[in-house]
DNA sequence: GTCTATATTATGATAGAC
DNA sequence: GTCTATCATAATATAGAC
C-alpha cells in the first residue's frame, strides 16, 4: 500500500483488481455470496467501494473472477502435474494426483468452499461454476479413475460417489479449520499434519494391499 | 396450512414456531446466516416477518434454534443407537455408527452444511455451536475411535483428522446434493446410492483385510 | 398470537469531481 | 483510475391494532 501513489496510474488500475479478487475470495468463501458485501470487500482491500463497479461492473462478475482465480490455479497446476507424469504407471499417477488435490486445498480452502457455499441451490452461480470449471475437472478425475479401476484394481463405489467420498475426506479439515482448531486444538495447516492426512489419504483410497492381494493371486 | 384456523391459538403459536424453525434450518444451511433473510425465511414459513421477533427475539436466536433442531435430532439418534448396542464388539460398534452418522447426513443435509457454513471463521455463533453440540460429539466419536484402535486395529492417522475425513467422505455427497447431481448426473438421495455409499464408507474406513492381517499374524 | 406499518440501518448501484 | 456523495432498495428490529 505504501508504494500505491507512486505507480503508474494502469499498474495501480491492475494492483486495485487483484487485491479486490483477494478480499473478495476470502469475503465471499466465509459469508456465501449474499452474505459477503461489496462494501466489506472493498473495505478489506483498502479501496472505495465504487471500485468494484469500475473494475467488474457487478457483484455478480467479482464473484465469477474470484472463482476463476482459484479454480484456474487448481486447473493449471493439475495440467501441469499429469503432463510431467506422462508414461508413468496408472496406481503411481492416481497416488500423485490425489496428493496434488489434497495440497491445493490445504494451500487454498476457499476452493472446497466455493463448492459447498453454491452447491445446496441451483442457482445461475452454480451453473457457471459447474460448466465452467467443475465439469472439466470432474470429466479428468472420472477417466483416471476409470484408468485406475481398468488396471484391475477394484474400486470401492461407483465413481461417482468415490469422487465427493475424496473430495471430502481431503479438503474437509482445511474448509472447517477454525472449527477443527477448536474441536481438536490441533491446526490442520501443520506441515506434518497436511503430510500426514495426504499419507492417510492415499492409504485409505488406493491402498496397496488391493494391489497386493491381486498380485498375489495372479502369479 | 388449511386447518391453522380451526386450532386453538396455543397450538397455532407452537406450529407457527417450527413452522419457523423449519423454514430458517433451510434458508439458513442454504445461503449462510448473513445470506438468509427473516423476511425470507417467514414469507417461506408463511407467517408475518414480525413472528420472528415474536418466537425469537432476533436473527441470531432464531439460527439457533435451527441449530439446536436437527444436531439434537443428531445426538438423539446416536444416543438411542449407542444404548442399543452394549456389549456388541467395537468393531461392529463403528462399523454401525459409522452407517448410523451417514444415514443421518443423508436424511439431514443441513446438518454438515452448518458445519461447514459456520466452520472458517470465529464468529459467536460457531464458538456456540462448539460448545453446545460439536465437541459433545467429537468426544464420544473420539473415545470410539480410540477404543477401536486399543482393540489392535491401527487408525491411517490422528483421530483428529480421521474424524474429519470420515464426515467428509460421508457428508459431501449430501451437502453438495444439488451440484452432485449437476456433475455426476446421478441423484445422491437415491435408496441404492446411500446404501453403496454406506457400504463404501465402511469398507473404506473400517475394512475387514487390517483385522484379517492381524488376526493371521497373531495366531 | 398474529398482523400491518414503520424506524433505522446497510446494501448494490450510480453520478460526478479530480 | 480513484474518490466522495447519493439514490433506491432491502434488511433487522420495533410499535401498536386486532
Amino acid at each position: 500500500m505504501s508504494g500505491r501513489a507512486h505507480r503508474r496510474p494502469y499498474q495501480r488500475g491492475v494492483e486495485t483488481r487483484t487485491r479486490l479478487v483477494e478480499a473478495a475470495l476470502r469475503e465471499f468463501t466465509e459469508k456465501g455470496f449474499e452474505g459477503a458485501s461489496t462494501r466489506a470487500i472493498a473495505a478489506r482491500a483498502d479501496v472505495a467501494q465504487s471500485a468494484v463497479r469500475h473494475h467488474f461492473e457487478t457483484k455478480d462478475a467479482l464473484w465469477r473472477a474470484a472463482a476463476d482465480q482459484v479454480f484456474g490455479q487448481l486447473r493449471e497446476r493439475y495440467e501441469t502435474r499429469l503432463a510431467g507424469l506422462e508414461g508413468v504407471d496408472v496406481r503411481t499417477r492416481a497416488r500423485l494426483v490425489l496428493r496434488d488435490l489434497l495440497l491445493f486445498a490445504a494451500a487454498h480452502p476457499e476452493l472446497p468452499r466455493f463448492m459447498v457455499l453454491e452447491g445446496s441451490a441451483r442457482t445461475p452461480r452454480l451453473e457457471w461454476l459447474e460448466a465452467r470449471h467443475l465439469r472439466p475437472i470432474f470429466s479428468d478425475l472420472t477417466a483416471l479413475w476409470r484408468e485406475v479401476e481398468t488396471e484391475g484394481v477394484p474400486l470401492p463405489c461407483s465413481v461417482a460417489l468415490l469422487q465427493y467420498m475424496v473430495i471430502g475426506a481431503s479438503s474437509m479439515p482445511y474448509a472447517v479449520a477454525v472449527e477443527y482448531q477448536l474441536t481438536t486444538g490441533e491446526d490442520p495447516f501443520a506441515k506434518e499434519a497436511i503430510e500426514a492426512h495426504a499419507d492417510a489419504l492415499v492409504a485409505i483410497f488406493l491402498p496397496e494391499t488391493r494391489d497386493a492381494r491381486r498380485q498375489e493371486s495372479s502369479s
